[in-house]
DNA sequence: CACTGTCGTTTAGTGAACTAAATCTATCGA
DNA sequence: TCGATAGATTTAGTTCACTAAACGACAGTG
């Protein structure tokens, strides 16, 4: 299947992986480490358990491994957004969307990237 | 905090307490039933998980309990949705929008709903 | 008054995500 | 060559959601 379920720190890694293509655990846990807390071998037992299920692989370089993602960037947010639609929403989008459109925390400057998104494709 | 993260089940327990109001253990159990199956004392112990986070509370009927929810639908939702926009999509809804718009899933009904909640709010 | 079904409660076990120390291993600099 | 260093691997422990059997109490029925 191609479920692939991330917890919240899998994710940080795997928004690393994605955003660097090739990586090696000292940079991910580097970069996370920016953002938060997280000890390095925490970030290598994670990466052993995504790569039981197959979200990333890796090959040696030397005696370093590379890291690289198997799951891809827009296929593992088209599951998870679907996945709010139909947990949480009933499987109606359009309820989501209006959450969106009212959630004061979403910016006026968002608003209007939406329209406009909404609109392009409105007149197909 | 007002956090409250729910799991599968939990929130389909949640889902029957928004619809009803009010609702013994026995009643949620059948209600999920119809769907899926599930034990009555696993919703038992779900609810008293619940109860436990100040998601739910009850009152005795003779020697049964009334369920009733005490997290508000709206804002369930509202914290899930931003909770996906923060961690999936980096803060920018309209990237989730976007991916909204793309999905296949979405229906054209869909669509024409999002669109005219769009046009209504664009007039404010 | 015993029986049976329904309550809520107790207890127990699994799996996943997370956390991280401890350990083994190989390389590089002194 | 030897020790510090930086990899990977092993081991271990917590928390949470989930699952459900087992148990004790009690009310209504025959």
């Amino acid at each position: 299947m191609t479920a692939t379920p991330l917890g919240r720190v899998q994710l940080l890694i795997m928004q690393v992986l994605w955003d660097k293509q090739r990586a090696t655990a000292r940079e991910i846990t580097d970069t996370i480490s920016k953002r938060e807390a997280i000890a390095h071998s925490t970030v290598q037992t994670l990466l052993r358990g995504l790569e039981e299920k197959s979200a990333v692989a890796h090959e040696a370089e030397g005696r370093t491994f590379i890291f690289f993602p198997l799951v891809e960037e827009q296929e593992f947010k088209e599951t998870a957004t679907r996945d709010l639609v139909e947990r949480v929403f009933g499987g109606n989008a359009a309820t989501l969307m209006a959450h969106l459109l009212n959630d004061k925390k979403v910016s006026r400057k968002e608003l209007d990237e939406i329209r406009k998104m909404i609109n392009k494709r409105g007149k197909k």
